[in-house]
DNA sequence: CCTACATTTGCCAATATTTGACAAGTCAAT
DNA sequence: ATTGACTTGTCAAATATTGGCAAATGTAGG
């Protein structure tokens, strides 16, 4: 994996001085789960980004944008066309985004 | 689903006047899955991908590149970050492929 | 060394998603 | 009404994802 998202929010809850337990708690997952997210071996699933966010006092949007992120890289990642296919489908979401208003 | 492959494919395929049916079974497929495939309700396994290419005499990166396209769109389409997503998930494909070299 | 605690690793069962097929449907031309 | 091309709906089997547990590893103090 990719895991741009797990070591910012690692990286935010040592910031915090939290450990892995007290965040997991929070999310009512177990410590070991949160260590894979944090170091990307498991991806979280998008409700627990934004409870994330909360609990780490941070930006929803930004932790969204990277965990996504790291989930289109991942798709990605093996294909020799990868960059191409990212340009191509960023232009159809430009496109649907305009169509959407 | 995006589906820029699947209009790719089924304009190949009538210009090559060829009927669903005949594709399919050089594809090893039945008649419906490959009409879902066209249209995009289905998604081509990446082995599906390459045969076509051959079938339809048309170049392979191309067909892959708009078949990851519609599958990196349809990861991030409901995201409101989706654009932004990909530019980050383009950014550390790039700095991949440097490091790959 | 021993212990205590934080984190990681390996594995598992439950669940969810994806896959391809089949049967039956629509639609157009005749 | 029949034929042929394509589409729709549904299903079981295969595959992937999920979260948890038990155990291992690392780390710091006494």
């Amino acid at each position: 994996m990719a895991n741009q998202f797990g070591e910012l929010i690692k990286n935010l809850r040592m910031q915090g001085n939290l450990l892995q337990r007290q965040v997991a708690s929070q999310l009512d997952i177990d410590t070991p789960l949160l260590s894979k997210i944090e170091r990307g071996e498991r991806t979280a699933k998008k409700e627990i980004v934004s409870r994330m966010a909360k609990i780490l006092k941070t930006n929803e949007k930004e932790l969204l944008t990277l965990w996504l992120a790291d989930q289109l890289h991942n798709l990605a990642k093996d294909e020799d066309v990868a960059f191409k296919a990212m340009e191509v489908a960023g232009k159809s979401i430009k496109t649907q985004n305009l169509k959407k208003k």
